[in-house]
RNA sequence: GGGCGCGUAGCUCAGUUGGUUAGAGCGCCUGCUUCACACGCAGGAGGCCCGGGGUUCGAGUCCCUGCGCGCCCACCA
């Protein structure tokens, strides 16, 4: 067989991750028997390109859905992708405005076609991509937010959720993009922190020539003010209250009212109240019945209310204000002040609060349920500490608004009669007003928040509302992986909808991993330009080596630090199970084995009850592992035991029995059957490398397709004996490497007590070859260590043997008295328990035989 | 203002319920072109586990406290 010295993953990988989607390997079927495994990927958005986020995201999916497979689990794994109301539309707006067409020229209709036309056209560059690193999802089930298949279920959950009263319209404070042109909502606003001021205003109090001064960060909205409040404690203004002050500039008498939130220690404890302008505002102004004065539109100009100042973009109406004040001599003072603005989360454009009529979601009593389902551990979060973080976002809850002024995205189901102003919600086309019967009706032009779909995504994705076979089976889906970043966005969302409309959580368990960051710990982001490709990386190196640097790092709850060293090693660990196949391929050659997987044969040799009981703790280890979300231990486990332990120790005894033109021996048997199910255990974590190596096993399957259990046996006793041989191995290495004793062929005295006798007589063969020396065997009783290695050299440094050697005997002497100082201990006696003690013992015994082997040695070089 | 997390070898990180020489990978040093692999093999050096206090027979691990760093949430003008 032909193989290449160095694995080249260019050459296969795309074979194998076409093979995987030709043959519909991932497809699942809902009337397969329990257990199930279910999980639905976190839908990428239309406009993305797969980034190192969704890189290890999708590792870790990949892996846990396919080992859940080869486990024989009912397995299914859901693709799709998110409409991003926001995101998609404004790409296509800009693709549009470099033909120096805007969106309202086209009209909703026609901007709505280019929009699919686009996705149609580019939507699909992400799924292309995860077909690329050979996701093993079900693309018979592939699903988009905004398809027809899905938008019932839209509907429907927006209908029910009217229905109980859940979803209310109204004028409400809202986060106003005006670039966007569109509300969003409290979490699609980022708070920044900024250095800006704090200005001082003198308003005149009306009959008097005094003055009140109140302290803004935003002067231009004084032009809105309705009201300036004091609180009743603060014994400076408390006369103030009932009086007027005159609003300058706009020449308007407005009441000073008495209310909590003036906060006497701050400014000068008295408060501007523009209610149309500022959350906070709003509220009071609602306490006091103050009218509301719009003086910036929805672009984030003056309006008309704003007398001299309309059509002024609002920044520079605040700085023709603040001029303006001070030269009516009613600027007391400008002081610095770090203040956090609100900005849109897509565009980074200042949000302007606004009131405006839009479409709300009563989240407290979903909150509440979904809080519930937290607590009684209906659903767990792994790692648990993000309990916390949910349960504070979760009792804070405020409403959702979910209307967007987008084109691009579900529409409401809601239908005004132009005649009698009635609303009418309804899951179907309303053709006559309910109220008056008027044809008159025109649908809400609004579309949905695109996390409202999202929301439902474990659900509509299965089929819900209909009663699905795919919902009875895959529902609630097992598990959700993906980044804290969307905790708040998606998850929670997803846990209050699937609840209230399923009555049942969406996913059992939510495991949470962190950011890929670049190497100097920083994030990766365009503008820093320090983002690496996947897809760069995956051609570079692999797609398996990207995955095992991935989840070597991926420990609960911390960020990866992404580095090159990391892809480097995990590549030298794909190109050592490639030589160590390679290794096996032409000795299969030279003894005319052929490629298959046999039966284990006899475990007679130390070797294969060695390693088929390591199999077994490794086997159990990644099982664990896997159980318990901990990735990184997985990809550990099988490294340590592919390289050190199948590579290291039981390759280099088993080669040099591989006989030429032996056939399938006993050996070949053993050798076999464990190098098959270490690419079974590896291959969810490295899928395409295993499935090569598996067809050239003459495998007609899959891989993937293989069910664990492997063939592992546990043999605690062989463990214990395996280790007694690589010591005295490693011993006589060291004293070779210590000696600076070359790499030829030495002679050696092996000194063997009664108990280590019998194995290493018969392993002496083993001990040679692997050590270069050819040892006559001796007994001694009794001998400290059970055996004693001892090198015939001509040219033997001594002296440094000698340092060497004072320098462990001084280790272990103080060892041995630490131990006998503890079994003196008269309160640790007592209260350690028996084994603590007992291997404390055996430990003590152990150093003292050391310590006597170093001396001897010592005596031996005199 | 609340909440979460981190600090262990030069670097990136593991370290289960507290249990006795603190581990890995990379890097470094020494030797080796040995017919699977130099993307390799063998051997090795390197740690007041951030500081201080406490609980305990025993602390990297639990408690308190200080320092340094990071993140999330929040309508203080």
């Amino acid at each position: 067989m032909e193989i290449e010295k160095i694995y080249e993953p260019q050459k296969t990988e795309s074979r194998w991750s076409q093979f995987w989607l030709d043959s519909n390997l991932y497809r699942a079927d809902p009337s397969a028997p329990p257990p199930v495994f279910s999980i639905v990927i976190p839908p990428p958005n239309v406009t993305g390109s797969l980034h190192m986020g969704h890189m290890l995201d999708h590792t870790i999916m990949d892996a846990a859905v396919r080992w859940h497979r080869m486990r024989g689990d009912n397995t299914l794994w859901l693709p799709g992708t998110d409409h991003a109301g926001i995101a998609t539309q404004l790409m296509v707006e800009r693709m549009l405005a470099e033909q120096g067409i805007t969106r309202k020229q086209l009209g909703r209709e026609e901007f709505e076609r280019r929009v699919w036309e686009w996705k149609e056209k580019y939507g699909s560059r992400i799924t292309d991509q995860m077909k690329h690193i050979g996701d093993s999802v079900d693309w018979s089930r592939e699903q988009f937010t905004l398809s027809a298949e899905l938008s019932p279920a839209v509907i429907e959950a927006f209908v029910r959720l009217y229905e109980k009263g859940l979803i209310y319209r109204g004028a409400y404070m809202v986060n106003w993009c005006p670039r966007c042109q569109t509300a969003i909502s409290d979490l699609e606003t980022v708070h920044q922190e900024s250095q800006g001021s704090l200005w001082h205003i003198k308003y005149p109090i009306s009959g008097t020539d005094r003055f009140l001064t109140v302290a803004t960060t935003r002067p231009e909205t004084m032009l809105g003010d309705t009201a300036v409040a004091i609180n009743a404690k603060d014994a400076r203004y408390f006369d103030l209250h009932g009086q007027t002050v005159r609003l300058p500039l706009m020449d308007r008498e407005i009441p000073i009212v008495l209310d909590d939130m003036a906060d006497p220690a701050f400014g000068s404890g008295a408060v501007k109240v523009t209610p149309a302008h500022d959350p906070n505002d709003f509220e009071l102004g609602k306490r006091h019945n103050l009218p509301r004065i719009q003086v910036i539109d929805e672009q984030g100009h003056m309006t008309a209310q704003a007398g001299a100042y309309a059509g002024l973009d609002r920044f520079e109406a605040r700085r023709r204000v603040v001029a303006d004040l001070e030269k009516l001599g009613l600027l007391a003072k400008i002081e610095p002040h770090h203040l956090s603005i609100g900005r849109c989360d897509r565009c980074k454009t200042v949000i302007e609060p606004l009131v405006s009529t839009q479409w709300f979601l009563k989240t407290k009593p979903l909150a509440a349920k979904a809080l519930e389902a937290a607590a009684d551990g209906s659903i767990r979060f792994v790692p648990d500490n993000w309990n916390a973080t949910y349960l504070n976002w979760m009792t804070n809850i405020r409403d959702w608004c979910i209307s967007r002024q987008l084109w691009w995205g579900h529409r409401i189901p809601a239908w005004h009669c132009g005649d009698c102003r009635e609303i009418t919600v309804a899951r179907t086309q309303v053709e006559t007003c309910p109220k008056c019967g008027s044809a008159n009706l025109e649908q809400d032009s609004d579309v949905l928040d695109t996390w409202f779909s999202s929301g439902l995504w474990p659900f509509s994705t299965l089929g819900w509302p209909n009663q699905t076979q795919d919902l009875a089976t895959y529902y609630p889906t097992s598990v959700l992986i993906t980044g804290f970043d969307i905790l708040f966005f998606w998850v929670a969302r997803m846990i209050m909808l699937g609840i209230e409309l399923t009555g049942q959580v969406p996913f059992r368990q939510v495991h949470m991993h962190g950011l890929v960051r670049a190497g100097d710990g920083t994030k990766m982001s365009k503008t820093k330009g320090n983002v690496i490709d996947p897809l760069d990386i995956t051609a570079k190196f692999g797609t398996d080596a990207v995955r095992v640097s991935l989840l070597i790092g991926v420990a609960a709850g911390t960020d990866i630090v992404y580095t090159e060293e990391k892809l480097t090693a995990a590549r030298g660990f794909a190109n050592k199970i490639w030589n160590a196949s390679r290794l096996l391929f032409l000795n299969m050659d030279r003894s005319g084995v052929m490629p298959a997987v046999p039966e284990p044969g006899a475990l007679v040799e130390l070797e294969d009850r060695w390693i088929f009981n390591e199999l077994h703790r490794t086997a159990d280890g990644v099982n664990r592992a896997f159980e318990n979300h901990r990735y990184h231990e997985v990809a550990e486990t099988l490294w340590h035991f592919f390289w050190h332990d199948f590579c290291d120790w039981y390759l280099e005894i088993k080669k040099q029995r591989l006989v030429e033109n032996s056939g399938l021996t006993n050996d070949w048997k053993n050798l076999l059957s464990v190098f098959a199910s270490a690419l079974k255990l590896l291959h969810p974590i490295m899928p395409f490398l295993t499935e090569e190596l598996w067809s050239k096993l003459d495998q007609t399957t899959s891989i993937s397709l293989e069910r664990y259990p492997v063939a592992g046996v546990m043999d605690e006793a062989a463990g214990r004996q395996m280790a007694v041989l690589q010591k005295i191995i490693t011993e006589a290495r060291t004293q070779r490497a210590n000696g600076n004793l070359g790499m030829k062929t030495l002679e050696g005295q092996l000194f063997v007590d009664e108990a280590a006798g019998p194995l290493v007589e018969a392993q002496a063969a083993v001990i040679d070859k692997l050590t270069n020396v050819k040892f006559t065997v001796q007994r001694e009783n009794p001998l400290p260590g059970g055996f004693r290695v001892v090198l015939i050299a001509p040219a033997q440094d001594t002296a440094a043997q000698r340092v060497r050697l004072e320098k462990e005997i001084a280790q272990h002497q103080k060892l041995v008295a630490d131990k006998d100082r503890q079994l003196q201990n008269e309160k640790f006696m007592q209260s350690a328990p028996a084994h603590i003690v007992e291997s404390l013992r055996v430990k003590r015994a152990e150093y003292q035989e050391q310590l006597e082997k170093s001396r001897a040695a010592l005596g031996g070089l005199a």
